[in-house]
DNA sequence: ACTCTGGCTCAAGACGCT
DNA sequence: TTAATTGAGCCAGAGT
DNA sequence: AGCGTCC
């Protein structure tokens, strides 16, 4: 069974969580290697399961996110930078205490160009497809599941949802799945159980805060639902708020917004054709045992465990290993 | 009292031996 | 400058 | 399951 993944944000979680003694994996001059241990050993098995995964890499962001990045970015600079100054002196003056240590570096995480890149050149030796989204992979996996060239996108951001991703897995990584059961999503079912359709559902979303614009301050998930039920459309809730008790942000750009999730930048899913080949054994060892100084018995292994799974294909349906909870409410988001 | 929001903090992978 | 998470759980405080 | 280790 055919699955997309959002690449960009298994790294990013790949580098903030594979570390020893809270500094990142590396390679012998340095580079860090975590997000290709990730890929690597999280990828095996998922294909062991009978998982053909399809990694989606992010593109440029959309302007609109940049204005909201903006934000956060001085946020960051005001606050971190200046952290940074300070912890680092902390450092020196107190040899710190290593939790802090751990915490700041988590905080300074960022996924690179060169680490995607690596996590391609990756993937290519394993014989898994990946794409180049132009712009928002969640928007370019929706786009797949909806063309009928993977089964569902498999991320723990329900954002997916908002792009219209019919079908949407969460906690498909099977170590965490033995804590917590794979949840599936079925888009239709949601809209169903919310009664409302695709458009008043992602005017929903802006509502409770996208990463494209501000929200309204005092409207949480209750009030939001009400007034999309109520009204069914942001232009109606805006003539009826009462917005001496609920302002609407300045220079709100919800009509905008509301066109990245309609018609997101994406690539025409029709002209993708996902391969999953044999993986290369010695391209592997050479790409990973080198500088990288990975195991070579476990390269090969793993190799060898991507020829197998691959050969005895059409075996894993996921049916088995979880239940399908078309969940009436998945909105105990933010 | 109760409901709701929002601000805060935290944690985040996978393997293999025991 | 080339990167800018997220979701969950807990709790204070405002509003009704 | 817990824990040290992966690089």
């Amino acid at each position: 069974r055919k699955v997309a993944i959002d690449a960009s944000m298994c790294l990013y979680q790949f580098l903030i969580a594979v570390r020893s003694e809270g500094a990142q994996l590396t390679s012998v001059d340095g580079e860090t290697t975590s997000h290709l241990m990730g890929t690597f050993y999280r990828t095996i098995r998922l294909v062991e399961q009978g998982i053909k995964p399809a990694y989606v890499f992010d593109g440029k962001p959309p302007d609109l996110k940049g204005g909201e990045l903006a934000k956060r970015a001085e946020r960051r600079d005001e606050a971190q930078k200046l952290l940074q100054a300070a912890e680092e002196a902390d450092i020196v003056y107190l040899l710190g205490n290593a939790e802090d240590v751990e915490k700041f570096n988590r905080r300074l995480v960022k996924v690179t160009k060169t680490h995607a890149e690596e996590a391609k050149q990756l993937l290519q030796l394993m014989g898994i497809p990946f794409i180049d989204a132009p712009c928002e992979a969640e928007a370019q996996c929706a786009a797949l599941v909806k063309a009928g060239k993977v089964y569902a996108t498999a991320t723990e951001d329900m954002d997916a949802l908002t792009f219209g991703c019919n079908v949407l897995l969460r906690r498909l990584t099977f170590s965490e799945a033995k804590k917590m059961p794979i949840q599936e999503f079925h888009f239709d079912k949601v809209l169903e159980g919310l009664e409302l359709n695709h458009n008043e559902f992602i005017d929903l979303c802006i509502m409770l805060g996208c990463d494209y614009t501000n929200s309204i301050k005092g409207v949480g998930p209750k009030r939001a639902i009400e007034l999309i039920k109520t009204h069914r459309s942001l232009e109606k809730i805006i003539e009826n708020l009462d917005t001496k008790k609920f302002p609407i942000p300045k220079d709100w750009n919800y009509k905008q917004a509301r066109l990245l999730f309609q018609e997101p930048e994406i690539i025409d899913p029709e002209t993708i054709d996902l391969k999953w080949t044999e993986p290369d054994e010695e391209g592997l060892v050479k790409y990973l045992c080198g500088d990288k100084q990975f195991n070579e018995e476990r390269v090969r292994n793993g190799a060898k465990k991507l020829h197998k799974a691959r050969n005895t294909s059409t075996q894993g349906r996921l049916d088995t290993f979880f239940k399908v909870l078309s969940s009436p409410n998945p909105l105990k988001r933010k």
